[in-house]
DNA sequence: CGGACCGTTGATAATAATCAATTCCGGTGG
DNA sequence: CCACCGGAATTGATTATTATCAACGGTCCG
């Protein structure tokens, strides 16, 4: 299971911005982009092992990536998944020795750490950028504790549902593709695979989804959203 | 419930650096010091509201400050403890909405917002340190993540008492004081108060602990740290 | 067409929550 | 200084939620 180089490929659309909208003004990230180097890497193949003293930060192109944990009685976190346009390995992976795969094929750019960190030294623009990425994630990751502290199963299915909601943007649109599988949504949620299947089973019956294989059908907005 | 302004009492020890060791080189973190103000506030009294746009950044100099999420329900998450030289506020108190309560009588040191972050603008050395303790804090997030995610209350209580006396420093020392109460340490872990206390017997029970009120005695650091 | 893997559903067990007393301190006022 | 009050801590009994164990169905892929 090792990453697969690929050249080529070097343009594609970025179709989620990871903050809030940046419309005229050039996004600091875009320095990087001279340095980097286009990488793919096949489903389920790893990107960057746990453990690593991660040399590099890395930016979704195309496809879902997961960051995880396997602790080592075999229990497993799943802590992010990333999306076009997420950078990822800001900090050890993330931040807290976590691996890196990819959930459906992905394309990725990556830089090499030492040189977004001089770049980011000598231009306060980027520094700062990457200040706001890192205060995003520990937003993000802020909510997800009160989620795994003192949620309950349903409420966290129903809040991870509403999440990917938003993520992929088109709120008119009320197909939600789930490229991750369902050990994923579990690991990710602090739950078992079952449960999530129960609730979602549970939802479906209430009217609020339908349910095909990798994708929900969103039914009830307002209701999810209270479920959450 | 608010904060208790006091002037005085300028210069205080602080025993408890929040990121490694940092000898000779002086911290960043002293350009802010000309422009901060000292505040004091009283024990179980707000420092700061919940959901309030977070006009300051603040600094622990004496006592220890919570971090707390309070759900519509009555449902409570206590993010983090704070103690002596930790940062709080930087993005949205410690990012997610989140109100700062004093723990213990407590001594603070706070500063403008806007004024830390022109700063920032003009010194890459501080904004490179703002960027590292943003990203400690998202490597504790990480960590606390996979507790509350998959780990058991034994395991989450262990890793809590470990936690607690790696902060305390002292490594000989062996007598470790909670000065929060056991509500804070269950809605820190995901727990009841309940079960907070039976692990707590049932450790102590088995010879890894002694219980005093505010404070426990660790008898086996070896099997602490395999429980965790 | 077959097989493996993923998802789903069902039955049972385990962990932690909830409900309910009771005890233990710490602080206060007599 | 001591008795009392009140909140926090602890312990016990029971319940609820979710995990675990097990079986089955469907679908995608070779």
């Amino acid at each position: 299971m090792q990453a697969n180089l690929a050249g080529g490929t070097e343009s594609l659309t970025i179709p989620r911005s990871n903050t809030l909208a940046r419309p005229a003004v050039p996004d600091p990230l875009n320095l990087l982009e001279q340095f980097g180097t286009t990488v793919s890497v096949l489903r389920d193949h790893q990107i960057q092992p746990q453990g690593d003293p991660s040399m590099y930060v890395w930016r979704v192109l195309a496809g879902c990536v997961r960051t995880v944990k396997l602790l080592e009685d075999g229990r497993r976190h799943v802590g992010e998944f990333l999306f076009p346009g997420d950078l990822f390995g800001l900090g050890a992976v993330g931040a807290g020795d976590l691996a890196a795969e990819a959930v459906t094929d992905v394309v990725l750019r990556r830089y090499k750490r030492r040189m977004v960190e001089s770049l980011a030294e000598s231009h306060a623009g980027l520094a700062t950028r990457l200040r706001e990425i890192s205060l995003e994630k520990l937003r993000a990751a802020q909510v997800r504790l009160v989620l795994l502290g003192r949620k309950t199963a349903t409420e966290r299915v129903a809040s991870f549902l509403e999440e990917m909601n938003e993520a992929a943007g088109d709120p008119g649109k009320k197909d939600l593709a789930l490229p991750m599988c369902r050990a994923d949504i579990a690991d990710h949620l602090g739950l078992t695979v079952e449960t999530v299947c129960r609730v979602l089973a549970q939802l479906k019956r209430g009217g609020v989804l339908g349910i095909a294989r990798s994708g929900v059908q969103i039914r009830n907005v307002q209701a999810l959203r209270m479920l959450a």
